[in-house]
DNA sequence: TGATATTGGTATCAACTGAAACCATTTGTG
DNA sequence: CACAAATGGTTTCAGTTGATACCAATATCA
C-alpha cells in the first residue's frame, strides 16, 4: 500500500502558520501604525496590565518571549516613559516593571481595540468555534511543550 | 458597564501565534538538522513533488512565500542538486524548477518524516479535532485575505 | 568562608526576512 | 512599430531575531 502522499495544503504545521503569520502581521501592523508599538511591547503593555510588577524573567515565562526580546522592549518602553524599572529590593539584579501612567493609559487606549481586532479576525468564527479554536491550539501547546520542556522558553539553555 | 478586561493568555492571536512558533520551531529543527533543509527550502521541495516545473512567481502564490525567499531557496536548492531551473521556451525571463532525481529521492525521504511529526505533534487531537482545526485556519484564512486582498501575496505591492 | 554554579539582565554578532530598487523581458495600447 | 506599463527574478539594504558570550549578583555547599 502506497502512504497518501504529502499535500502541503493539508499539512497542519503549514496551515498554522500561514494562518497565523497572516493574522500576526494584520495585527501588528495595527499596533505599529496606531500606537507605534512592536507586538513584544504590546505582550509586554498587555501583562503589566495584569500583573504589575513583574520582573523581566517573570515576563519572558508568561508571554514566552526569551529575554533578548523583553530586554529591548522593555528598556524602549522605558525610553517613552511608559514603564519603570525599579531595582529590586530583594535582588540587585532583578528589576521591577511597572506600568507608568502614561502606560496604563496607553494600555486603555489599546486594549478595546486590540479586542475590536480579534472580534473582526475571528468574526468568521461562531463563539463555541473560536472556543474550540483556543481549545484545540492550547492542547497542541501543551503537548509539545510537555514533548520538549526547553522549547519556547525563556530559560537560559543548558 | 466595564468591558471585560483583556487577559493576554485568551487572545486569539497571541495563543495562535506562540502555538504556531512552537510547532514551527520544532518541525524546522528536524527539517534542518535531518536534512539540512531550511523551511523555505522544504515548501519548494514539496511543492514541486506535488507539481514539476512550476515558475517561482506560481510557487510563490501557493506556498504564500515572498518571492524573494523563493527565489534564495531556489538558488540554495539548484546549488545542491536537489532541483533545475531550466529557461522557459515562452517567457524567456521565467524559470520552470523540477526536482532532480536526487531532489525527488530527498523528498521521498523527508516526506514520510514530516507526516510523522505531523502526527506525533498532533497525536493529542483526535482525526475529527485535527479535521476541525484545518477547517477553522481555512475559514480565518479566508476571511482575512478577503479582507486584505494583498495580504500575504508574493505578488507586486502597487 | 570561599569556590562554584545559577540566575537576571545586557551586549554582540550572525542569520533571516521583506521592502524597495533594479534589470530584462513581455504585454498592452496608441 | 514605439512606448508605457506590467511581470519574472535578483540584488541590495535595513530591520528583526535569537544564540552566545558576558557581567553582576545570588545561591549552594564544602
Amino acid at each position: 500500500m502506497t502512504a497518501t502522499p504529502l499535500r502541503l495544503d493539508d499539512f497542519l504545521p503549514y496551515r498554522l502558520s500561514v494562518t497565523s503569520n497572516l493574522v500576526s502581521d494584520h495585527v501588528a501592523g495595527a499596533y505599529r501604525s496606531l500606537f507605534g508599538l512592536s507586538v513584544p511591547e504590546w505582550r509586554l503593555v498587555a501583562v503589566l496590565a495584569e500583573a504589575d510588577g513583574l520582573s523581566q524573567a517573570a515576563i519572558g515565562e508568561r508571554t514566552r518571549m526569551d529575554k533578548v526580546s523583553v530586554s529591548r522592549a522593555a528598556r524602549a518602553l522605558e525610553g517613552r516613559g511608559l514603564v519603570t524599572r525599579l531595582a529590586d529590593a530583594r535582588d540587585a539584579r532583578a528589576r521591577a516593571l511597572s506600568l507608568t501612567d502614561a502606560g496604563r493609559g496607553l494600555h486603555a487606549l489599546v486594549a478595546p481595540r486590540a479586542k475590536a481586532m480579534e472580534a473582526a479576525i475571528f468574526a468568521c468564527l461562531d463563539p463555541a468555534e473560536a472556543t474550540q479554536l483556543k481549545v484545540l491550539l492550547a492542547r497542541v501547546e501543551a503537548s509539545l511543550t510537555a514533548a520538549d520542556p526547553t522549547a519556547g522558553s525563556a530559560a537560559d539553555k543548558k
